[in-house]
Parts: structure tokens; sequence; C-alpha cells
DNA sequence: CAGTATATGTGAACGACGTTCACAAAGTCA
DNA sequence: TGACTTTGTGAACGTCGTTCACATATACTG
């Protein structure tokens, strides 16, 4: 049950996230102003910080929101991705990009230049829903492994005892080797979006990097041993 | 020949570039102020204005510098990178990751969130060094398959009108299946940087990344058909 | 109900920032 | 010497984040 107060105070903070976020859509997070989102919902400056310690606690307050987004989208991606594991895995990839797209300053709030003098607090709300993305991805390539779509790689190094460590406490059976070869698919495809995002695809394909996205995540499947 | 001002400047520029790297070294881009250099050269903030147009033209002097010295840096690491195509193509990588690591925030000035409301003006420095940059990485990728250490990929689609005039501008027996498989191998190699300089496997590798990223060197080389 | 605590909001102020402008000093060249 | 250009200054403007004393509205307690 909720006070009066509770529910406009929850009302106050929910405003002040859609200014901040309507203002960080129009030109990116580093230009988001505490008193533009003071101004956009008729409130003075100094009352923001009835709701915020300042503009870096609303920035990582938004940082938070926008990696559940990030990771609400894969987790429904893959969900809805339909018939194989390998399927649902590229589902969830392609909402990674999709969502990157369609909120590419949200996206460089997540992965772009850290705001300075920011620490990501240790079992703070980012770490919890970076958690809740590897989750989801690690998942799904498990999943993947064991319908045989995905081959154990050659890594030609040893594999270190974090990687032993956390294979047998996701799947007690699960070769070590994936660890890192999911750890490196991740980046492999989060390298295509962040270059998309930051249109360093565009002296080439123009605005149409679908085509040259779907090949590499063609690509990207062959090269871990998936039928495609 | 230079006259005396003409020396004068060009060491005053200098000394601000000096100031605004250390700055910039010390708490990253963002935080870059003119008002700092100002001081930490003796001088007042509005003098400068006789070097910079302002604050976003002396970054831009910044990130196409950055620009040049990752060109350099992986350029060097390919002629430098010994024995075959394919050794000067790991090195090149290798220094990627190198130049990025001892030099973050300027890699992030490249890589990060872009300035608001900042756009590279076409056929500006930074592009230039961004050509410079590509054209390394082609070059040693097209030696590669010169040699057959980079099989032809499968793209399970058509070659685009870009691509094909671009393979064959490079070198007129270059399939134009290579070119998205070389522009993918950098974003692979890319996102594998990006998330390192961002500190996102630290969880699983602590300080102790160069495993990982030789490990997923060895991947991406036997992914492009190379024997490694 | 009255009265007290708590939550919410304000206006004024501070220091830092980027930027502009009128003006002074120094260098260059006839 | 004198005209002209380059370099540098100090003061000022508007914006920003943030703090603080103060006022008002809401909630809780006897």
């Amino acid at each position: 049950m909720s006070t009066r107060r509770e529910r406009l105070r929850a009302a106050t903070i929910k405003e002040i996230k859609a200014a901040a976020l309507s203002q960080i859509a129009e030109s990116g997070g580093p230009s988001l102003s505490l008193r533009g989102v003071a101004r956009d919902i008729g409130m003075s400056p100094a009352g923001l910080y009835r709701y915020y310690d300042g503009r870096d606690a609303l920035l990582t307050d938004l940082i938070a929101d926008a990696y559940n987004a990030l990771a609400d989208a894969v987790e429904v991606g893959i969900e809805s991705g339909g018939g194989t594991p390998t399927d649902r895995f590229v589902s969830g990839v392609r909402e990674y990009r999709a969502w990157a797209i369609s909120y590419p300053n949200r996206f460089l709030l997540i992965f772009g230049t850290p705001i300075p003098g920011y620490e990501a607090p240790v079992d703070g709300p980012t770490v919890e829903a970076n958690r809740r993305l590897g989750e989801a991805l690690f998942r799904s390539g498990i999943d993947a492994w064991r319908t045989g779509d995905m081959s154990v790689p050659r890594l030609g190094r040893e594999v270190t005892d974090g990687e032993r460590t956390l294979a047998a406490d996701l799947d007690p059976e699960l070769p070590a080797e994936l660890i890192p070869a999911m750890l490196g698919t991740w980046a492999h495809f989060h390298g295509l979006v962040t270059l998309e995002v930051l249109h360093q695809y565009n002296w080439m394909y123009g605005d149409d990097t679908d085509v040259f996205f779907d090949g590499e995540i063609a690509r990207l499947l062959t090269s871990l041993g998936a039928g495609g």
C-alpha cells in the first residue's frame, strides 16, 4: 500500500527521468543538464536534489535503466526466437543490435565514454543488469552447445581457473573452452554494433548496413561451428 | 623557412596540446577544460582563442592526433611483424590493442561517445586518419589472402556494388567477399579491445586479460581460415 | 483535534565553465 | 619612424552544478 506522498514522489521521478531521457535522445548523455530537466518539468533546479543527489546520480539511474532495457530486449529476443537454440541466440543478437540502433545515445551511455570520475559500485544496479545480460547470452550459448550446434573451439592455451569454475558453475558438463568463446562472440557482435552506432560503416554501406550485419552473423555462426 | 613568430606559435600550440593531453590522460576527454589548460600554461583563457576556435576545435585536433597515433602504431606493428603476412596482420592487431590500453582515454576520444553537436567534416583530418588505419589493415589482409592464408568466406548473400568496386579498386583479382570479412574482422578485435578498455572483462580475468586476448586472436585466425 | 516532525519546493548565492569584446603590448615590415 | 598584424589581457555575460537558509505542504502522534 502506498501513501499519497509516495505516489507523488514516484510520479515526479518518472517525470524527471522522462525529461532526462528525451534530452539524451536529442543530444546525447554528455549534454544532459539538470537545469534543463528542471525547466522542462517546471521545477526549480534545487528541487531536483530532493530526488537525486546530483547530475551523476541521475545519470547513474538512467544508465541502469538503459542496461536493463537492453537486457530485456535481448531476453525477449531469445525467448521469442523460435526453432533451435542457435536461432534463439541469433534472435537475441539481432535484438541487441536493434536496441542499440533505436537508442544510440542510451547505448553509448552504457558502452561509450564513462562519465568522468564515476565508478560503478559493486553490487550496484548496473553490474546487476550487466549480469542479467551476460546470463541471457550465456544460457542461449549453452543451449546451442547442448544440441551440438556449437563446437568446442581449440584454444591453443590452458584454460584459466576462473573459466573452469564459471563453466562448472553454469553447467557441470560444460567445457571451459566455451567461456572465452562466448565472451569473444559477445565482443564480436558488440564491435559490429558499436561501429555501426558510431557510423563507421557509412562510407561503405551508407544507411544500408543490414546486409553487412546479416552476413557477419552468418560468418560468426560458421566460425562457431554452427550449421547456420 | 620559418619566421620567429611562426616558431613561437608552433611552440605554443605544442604546449597547449601537451597540457590538454595530460588533462585527458588524467581524467578523460569530457572533462577537458579550456580554463584548465590556460592555467597550466600560464595564459589567460581568452588567449587560447588565438590558437583554437574553442574547446571543440581543440578536441577535434586532439582526436585527429589520436587517430594518427593509432594508425602509426598499427602501421609500425604491421611493418615490423616479420614472417608471413598473417604474422604481420596479427602484429598490427596487437598494436591496436596495446595502443588502446596505453591511452584508454584517447582511444575513447576516437571510439567513445562523440562530443555533442560535432560532425566530422568530410575530407577533414579525422576521416583521413581513419582511411590510413583502414588501408593499413586492408593491405595486410590482402597480403594474407594472396599467400592463401586467408580463405574466401561463404557470405550467404550477394556482394554489394560498393564491396565490388572497392575490391576492384584495391586489387583487380581480390574477391569482393573479402571486403565484409575484413570489415567484420576489424569489428571483432575492435569489440575485444573496446570491452577491455571499458573493464568489461575484469570480473572474469581481473587484470590478466592477455591470455583471453591471445586466445581470441587464435580463434579469429582459424575463423579466417588461417593456419595460425 | 492540535502540535510536531518530515518531506517537498523555492530563491539567492557561489564558483567554475565557455565565449566575446574592447583594448593594450609586441612583433613585422615599409 | 610609422602603419599594420599578431598575440595577449581583463572584464563581462550567460550557463552550468551545487549548497543553504527558508517556506510550505503532508504525515504522524498524543
